[in-house]
DNA sequence: ATATGCATGTCGCAC
DNA sequence: GTGCGACGTGCATAT
């Protein structure tokens, strides 16, 4: 790993220049110090002095986190433009975004640590049991919804959206399944309802509406009922072990050939 | 400001010590180093090697941070609880939340620089421009909505939820407002059917929904004409200096009380 | 604990 | 660029 610069308690105009240049070299950099921060753009912020970890990314990602919390007090997501500028007393970093009109505004009264880093991370990052894996998951067993079920088409395009799956069951009717990987409230019965109308309109068959999601909320239950829709429990971790064996079997089938 | 803890490429062992003693003690750690990652919870992800920043706050919040992106790669939300070990080779971190199965899991092979900080942070935090605010507004300035309007209630309790702002127009028709801070979609549309289905039932009068929002979503405008709900457009930053001008209003009466 | 809606949400993807 | 939905969303709030 390259050592990273640290700089204690750097004067503000040494402290300027040398972000400046982390900046421009797309380097990551850390200040650690006393500052207060104004935002404006979509809303407007003001936060008093206190001390903070303030973090540039190469990438022009600002974040400035206080003490506590997950989140971030103030912040701009990537591709943001710096200014910097100091003098005796304070340091100054003006963060702008180059799309939206949306501003972060720091001034530092003291700096306590200022550190830049040349990170390099190419680190594979995988992410399991996403609703995207669930569908993969019914597409791979489409008997993951009911012993018979066929399936027509994924993300079908109809007016006000997609439709999750789509598909046949073993008698001939028509079924429409949104699914969700975390409990199903009533947004997820509003939005099935809306493709099942939609859906009615075009065909004269009967359709069946399934929510499939690891839970259902007990308000949406209800609802459910006076809609006449059906709920079939599937677990995302089940899914993501079936994308799993899936996996392994297609390697050794490719080992196989 | 207090000192800060450095510490440049420690030996795992004492990294371990110095970590516990500052979890323990409720600092906030950043770690610099060499590390990949395991996430199992509610999803599961690994992440392989790769130098990164780690930030571990004094309310148990855990921050895994790549050199690009705003938000962490890995994260857990406040009041972790953690566990760290080490040997010759490595150091590993372990943190699980408290109330759900969360749990992430970190193992660093090499670390660069470790610091511990003592942060304080009493600085005061306001937002403005919130959909809050733009209620408030309205309820300073009826007339925003249009003139001769005025307000029986704010966040009126009805069945499925909250209804925004409800009030009379100049004629005496009831209003339903669905306040939205940025461009209103079908969602808000949706939202205010409901409340105007229910109101329906319990009155015999007239009925008028609007949306009140900075914009309107396209497929939203459609479903405004079908549905025969109005729209008014609010800035939220006009709302915003509405309320400051009203606050700048009470101190000058206070002053002249 | 569960449910519901907001957020400077951010992000990715389709149009 | 805009629109739209997912997210390990987080978070506050009301039940």
């Amino acid at each position: 790993m390259e050592e990273p610069l640290i700089f204690k308690k750097p004067n503000f105009k040494l402290a300027e220049e040398i972000i400046n240049k982390a900046v421009a070299l797309k380097k990551t950099v850390i200040i650690i110090g006393k500052c207060k921060v104004n935002y404006s753009g979509r809303a407007k912020s003001t936060l008093g002095f206190g001390e903070r970890i303030v973090l540039i990314k190469k990438d022009g990602a600002l974040l400035i986190h206080r003490p506590i919390g997950y989140l971030p007090i103030n912040w701009q997501p990537s591709n943001c433009i710096f200014q910097i500028s100091s003098n005796n007393e304070e340091l100054k970093i003006k963060s702008v975004r180059k799309d939206v009109k949306e501003e972060v505004f720091i001034v530092f009264s003291e700096i306590l640590l200022l550190t830049v880093l040349n990170l390099k991370d190419e680190g594979e990052f995988n992410l399991y049991a996403s609703e995207e894996d669930m569908k993969k998951a019914i597409f791979l067993k489409p008997e993951l919804i009911e012993e018979g079920f066929k399936i027509i088409e994924f993300e079908k395009k109809v007016e006000p959206g997609f439709i999750d799956v789509y598909g046949i069951d073993k008698k001939g009717n028509l079924v429409i399944i949104e699914v969700k990987r975390k409990i199903a409230g009533k947004e997820a019965i509003m939005q099935l309802m809306k493709y099942i109308n939609v859906v009615s309109k075009l065909t004269s068959r009967s359709l069946r509406g399934i929510i499939a999601a690891p839970k259902l909320a007990k308000k949406a239950s209800k609802l459910l009922e006076t809609f006449n829709i059906e709920f079939k429990s599937l677990n995302p971790k089940v899914c993501a072990s079936i994308i799993e064996n899936e996996k392994n079997k297609k390697y050794s089938l490719k080992e196989w050939l």
